[in-house]
DNA sequence: CTAGGGTGTTACCGGTCTGTAACTTCCAGA
DNA sequence: TCTGGAAGTTACAGACCGGTAACACCCTAG
């Protein structure tokens, strides 16, 4: 009987969880394999028990986040089930809260700017869940009844990619300030012309 | 007398040169030194006598770049003299071309992307250069008639600078071929409503 | 012709990187 | 209590990194 005291995660865990933070702090080159090991109260053996590789690592790390992004969408209907524009209303103030959050842009976008390579294991699954993410957006907006939801999704998407971008090089205080106007602005333009 | 023959650069022009080009390409914690030289047909030696630091090299190819920016929307005024709203539109049909020029992003972007340290040499001209383009476009916007400029400008900003990361996430086929009708669609909209 | 600065060459320094080998320690389950 | 696997430890290999020292060369300005 271990209750009462809280479980230590298990040594991968700890492992994913610190290699995520850190690469999202300092960049994927950035840091190394010992420094991971060694903020996770771990070594090295141990993380090619776990990982065959860095690359491995970096791979699990992304998939990490984006279900962790995952989460986030379900939120949203859990929060207005059935009601798809409230949903998209959500999307937006949690993406804006996101620009505050810390100077750091989207982990993916940041990993695709390092892993130059074109055949990088990483570069397959970011295209992945990039793709899946925008998909996510594409059927909200339409299961919202805009008409030309593609259109709306995929420029929410950029406006959003962009005023993460903004705040790594200028801070928060740029362009990414108007993000919201922006983003609410368009949705009613939307709304307004066509609701086929 | 050496006519006839092409001048070959200084060597410190053929390292500047080199290393935005392999910068651009791999990124800046993907190219060594070494590699540059070696590719600019000199050596480290010479780099070291030319720049004192791998850090200063970065930030000239950064000013370099900026530079190079700086002449682009030179040639807009060139090419539509006095006419602000069609010098708007050339840069919109210029920033299309450069989202299908290669796959990788804005070199200003991708070095704070890399470079995470916050007192990183190149961080502070990074900053400057993007404000200093910002500007660029909120004038251009302003003198073309546009009420709320800034909003524009900056909305035109987010969308080029998430379609830049875009193509290097998902490549040209995702939600950047959409940027041109964004963006035209944009200044149409502001145009309209209230040309103050 | 000569002097001198820019350039090329080679070797090196100390540090860091990913990844591995060999061995010990610990702990849970039978 | 015994056992087996997971985890920790130490040391190391081989490569690459940024940066420097010492010296040979070449070309041009005087």
């Amino acid at each position: 009987m271990t209750d009462g005291i809280v479980e230590r995660p298990r040594p991968r865990d700890r492992i994913l969880e610190t290699a995520r933070d850190m690469f999202h702090k300092h960049g994927i080159k950035g840091v190394g394999v010992d420094a991971i090991t060694e903020a996770a109260g771990t070594n090295k053996m141990t993380l090619y028990r776990h990982f065959e590789s860095k690359d491995e690592l970096i791979v699990e790390c992304l998939r990490a986040n984006a279900a962790k992004a995952g989460a986030m969408w379900n939120a949203f209907e859990a929060e207005f089930p059935g009601d798809k524009l409230a949903q998209l209303h959500a999307w937006v103030r949690k993406a804006a809260a996101m620009l505050n959050a810390d100077g750091r842009g989207c982990d993916m976008a940041n990993a695709a700017a390092e892993l130059t390579e074109p055949d990088h294991p990483a570069r397959l699954v970011i295209k992945e869940l990039k793709e899946a993410q925008r998909a996510r957006l594409v059927t909200l907006c339409r299961d919202a009844g805009i008409g030309q939801a593609e259109l709306l999704a995929d420029t929410l998407s950029l406006l959003f990619e962009g005023a993460r971008v903004s705040v790594q090089t200028v801070g928060t205080e740029g362009p990414s300030t108007q993000f919201v106007r922006m983003a609410e602005g368009l949705i009613v333009s939307f709304r307004g012309a066509a609701a086929g």
